[in-house]
DNA sequence: CTAGGTGCAAATAATTTGCAGAGGC
DNA sequence: GCCTCTGCAAATTATTTGCACCTAG
């Protein structure tokens, strides 16, 4: 692994240090100061105790490192690459550790922060009880380091997959509730879109899966309000009652822009290149199929003009 | 305080364990033990180190006391009285720290613990960063120990005014819209109930303004998703469309169950002996409004009987 | 009388630091 | 040659423990 990156400036090479550091990013997960340690040593028996804590250090500063207290009276420190917000379960009976996303949490704390007017510089979640295997004897599939990159591509693409058939669902609905010819041929387009990006992430889950078959077995890692039903699904579910044009646009503005906010951020995050890829393009894409709506919204408004029965609540299209 | 309860079995009277329990459970914020050590030494210079140590110790077996970690090394210790779960957010300019409670973050943690098969024993959320104060200068109204349980009280109040509010709306707009002369009665008088708890809620939050006039000033204590709009808030939306008389029912019944469960909650968490029994109260008659919808519910589909059109998803109420 | 509480001082355990020497640039 | 890294041992810090004594029940 190329470290140079890492580096600070003005940081001087040094054969012990990256060899600790190669050795720490090497481990799977959360490891003490001491037992980072006694690996060196196993290498290396004339590395001190006190450079390990010193490149330990370097390494929170450097940004490699990340320290994490599980209450044990001692440090343990992760390589703080890859996910840079996940949070933790502690096993107080088996003292391991696994790590989980959550994007929901992340927003409700950015609520929280924001109202009290606090910046913040980290935010971290310890969840203490017993885990499964301790508690029941049966050996879970764990979620060890290297399958983790491989969960968190199988977690957004499932949630990927059930957004665009939510809104797949949504704007078949729509179309077919549509009064509006024009709106109705928007709806039917942007049906088919959705269903060619169904398509094309069915394909690339398939393929994720066929690389490491027990990886559907493994427990969720990624948590996200919309993805059990899909970012739409609470949109489709309003059609049932039956709306009017504008409503329906409405409607699928606010779903298009939650779910390019999903693709980008996830997108952003992936390390599977080809994942990341499709991710990236899809958020662009519901961007524009967002400002579609909001253009097709002001038209039938126009259209409609004042002949339009007077509703209570906002007439115009939300604009972020 | 009484604290003859909070003493485990088998324990012997000692003045000195009493003076420091007494002095700490005094203390404001989150104290270290040397800081109690210096306030214990300040009242009888003839009580040791250990013996504070020990008695930190045995409180927070005894679950008086809480041992918090905000990684400066040591350890703080906060009374464990009133809410049991609450998050801090942490200073690291000023080291002090502010409080929250958060019943989303706790919801989303049981669905996560429970994907795992995870068995909770307690939860930690600390948010690190800079506070208002350090970053701007400008002092805030804080949020001191003695304040917290007016605050929670107050923000408990706005929640269930806000629910109210939007229940109100929400049973109006059902009888409006009512096909059923029997469910536009029933529609109507649960929106007369509402309006009622609407003004005993409002009334109290008046008193405990009353009380304390800086009240309204401070930051929310208490977050929760359904605050802004009320609980019903959606469910009003939901009519919006126009929606048959099941449907409304179906959605009154979803709403009324969540209404059910924050006065419980929550009423269950007040120390205000008023404001505690308004919410058990409210949490009742909002179990009765759940009941007498579903019966409601089930009376109108055997009318509608077998000619009532088909339709996509359950017809059943559901029963939780 | 006796179990448990208490003070003092010494022990522990993780981590940091002073200092003399080694090594990269 | 200079500056930083490094090992070793000593120091520091929060907390715990051994032990003799004390006190409430």
């Amino acid at each position: 692994m190329d470290l140079s990156g890492l580096r600070p400036a003005g940081g001087k090479r040094s054969s012990k240090r990256d060899r600790i550091v190669q050795l720490f990013l090497a481990q799977k997960g959360h490891v003490t100061a001491d037992e980072l340690y006694d690996l060196v040593r196993g290498e290396d028996p004339g590395i001190g105790r006190a450079t390990v804590y010193r490149t330990l250090q370097w390494m929170v500063t450097a940004g490699i490192a990340h320290k994490v207290d599980f209450g044990e009276g001692r440090s343990r420190y992760e390589p703080s690459l890859r996910h840079p917000r996940h949070f933790h379960l502690i096993c107080n009976s088996c003292h391991r550790s696994s790590e989980f996303l959550s994007s929901d949490i992340e927003a409700i704390l950015e609520e929280v922060t924001a109202a009290r007017n606090f910046e913040t510089v980290e935010a971290e979640i310890k969840v203490f009880g017993i885990c499964e295997e301790c508690r029941t004897g049966i050996k879970a599939p764990a979620l060890d380091g290297a399958a983790t990159e491989s969960v968190f591509a199988r977690d957004a693409l499932r949630i990927a997959v059930a957004t665009e058939r939510s809104g797949l669902e949504f704007y078949s609905r729509a179309a077919a509730l549509a009064n509006d010819p024009r709106g109705r041929e928007i709806f039917e387009r942007l049906a088919e879109d959705e269903k060619d990006h169904l398509g094309t992430l069915e394909q690339r889950y398939a393929e994720l899966i066929a690389t490491d078959p027990t990886l559907e077995a493994r427990p969720t890692f990624l948590f996200f309000k919309g993805a059990a039903q899909g970012i739409f699904a609470e949109g489709a579910e309003k059609l049932r009652g039956g709306v009017d044009d504008l409503r329906a646009l409405l409607i699928g503005i606010r779903c298009e822009r939650d779910s390019h906010k999903f693709f980008k951020k996830y997108g952003d995050r992936f390390e599977d290149s080809e994942g990341k890829q499709i991710f990236l393009e899809f958020a662009e894409e519901e961007r524009e199929h967002r400002d579609m709506l909001i253009k097709e919204y002001r038209a039938l408004q126009a259209r409609l003009g004042i002949n339009r029965p007077g509703r209570r609540g906002s007439t115009a299209p939300p604009t972020h």
